[in-house]
DNA sequence: GATAAATTTAACTGTCTGGTCCATTTACAC
DNA sequence: GTGTAAATGGACCAGACAGTTAAATTTATC
């Protein structure tokens, strides 16, 4: 209130400087990387912009001059994520497997994916209570999925030649299945241990759902 | 900046009344009402107090004098939907029904309530995303699913008994599994949709996925 | 019909938080 | 080395939003 003249941008003159070296990659992936640690811990309306920037070394206004704003870099936070989990997907090779080895590899595999990823799973919650609305803004996520899809329809077709599958089960049903079952243990672990002390975080729990998940989805596509 | 002497809060001298019925627990449930929406809809940051009071006649101030905060408001919320789930389970009654009736009576009534409940589902959603924080806050809660446990377990013992579920299954099991058949469908709706176009909100793809999902856990279960 | 308690309302505020402005430094071509 | 564009830093701002203040009006009670 008092000394309020010279109202016209005072500023403090940035005299202190201490060098430092240009790396935008370097400082975009730790972006990324602090976005969705925090995007995935506090939701998109919960995130908050200045405890990204606090988590990494840089400055706030970076968070801006890469992404754009908040929900650019959500989105690109997602893109990331989904295209990680397709490229340790494609290295499951199940062409050469026997259906029903491979189909415990697939399911294992889902399972395994989402237990040690919570991050992943806790964005896609996030953006399901968005309605989708990012992922349909990017062109880059579009087909994800359909890989995952097509490796069940492939290895449940084999099962079925083989005669190992029972016939006339949806594909869809198959992975819907799977994606459930790996998913909801990590997604709904919080409620879950409340209501009834059940940790799936725990390994010994884990072990013993993972073995029952896989015993579940054989017996649903078996004879 | 001009007239701002006399600014002991000059007030429109609210002169207008056209009288109001006293009401308490009417206000307190369509504010109720209005706040699981906008809960449900936009999670615990994402909500804003001034949309629930705008979509309730009142005014914004009574959500404060009936439920203290945001998190008092949150936290009714939740536990309304809590109760309302349980008080529907009770009506179920099974010990009359044969095991493996009972077993699809269940299954098709929990994926039902999911579907038709799309907002407890995303509550859930929300609670887990905040690790059950709130539930841990809410001594009604407690107990809760604890019942629909109880009916699982009862039901696979006389299954057992009968000869007709195998032995050495998990009750635990059986009941995640149900859960997260009948959860995975609403909750991640969106993305489902959006990835490979099938909408389970469709009377016909849900009706198939429910005879799926029940077919999968009696499967489970089965000798 | 007077007094207290309950209920409703509008205006107001302090803080939090995306996002911006302008200055400065680094990298690099020539 | 010098000019130029990209990269970085941090103060600053404007709007939004949870929560408050204080008064006004209605119901309940005696």
């Amino acid at each position: 209130m008092l000394n309020k003249i010279e109202s016209k941008r005072p500023r403090k003159a940035a005299a202190r400087s201490l060098s430092w070296t240009q790396d935008p990659e370097g400082v975009q992936r730790s972006i990324l990387a602090a976005a969705r640690i925090e995007f995935a811990e506090k939701g998109l309306s919960g995130a908050r912009i200045d405890e990204i920037a606090a988590r990494v070394a840089t400055a706030k206004r970076m968070i801006f001059y890469y992404f754009k704003d908040k929900q650019g870099l959500y989105i690109a936070v997602l893109e990331e994520a989904y295209a990680r989990i397709r490229a340790i997907e494609r290295t499951l090779d199940l062409a050469a497997v026997p259906p029903v080895e491979a189909l415990k590899i697939l399911v294992g595999f889902t399972f395994d994916y989402h237990a040690d990823h919570p991050d992943f799973v806790r964005l896609v919650m996030v953006e399901n209570i968005h309605h989708a609305r990012h992922l349909k803004l990017s062109a880059k996520i579009a087909d994800l999925n359909l890989s995952a899809m097509d490796m069940v329809r492939d290895l449940y077709a084999r099962g079925v030649a083989d005669g190992v599958f029972r016939d006339g089960v949806d594909p869809v049903d198959i992975h819907l299945t799977i994606s459930a079952l790996g998913f909801y243990n990590v997604s709904n672990r919080a409620s879950i241990q409340q209501v009834f002390g059940h940790d799936m975080g725990q390994a010994q729990a884990r072990a013993g759902r993972r073995a029952s998940v896989i015993d579940t989805v054989l017996r649903f596509v078996s004879r």
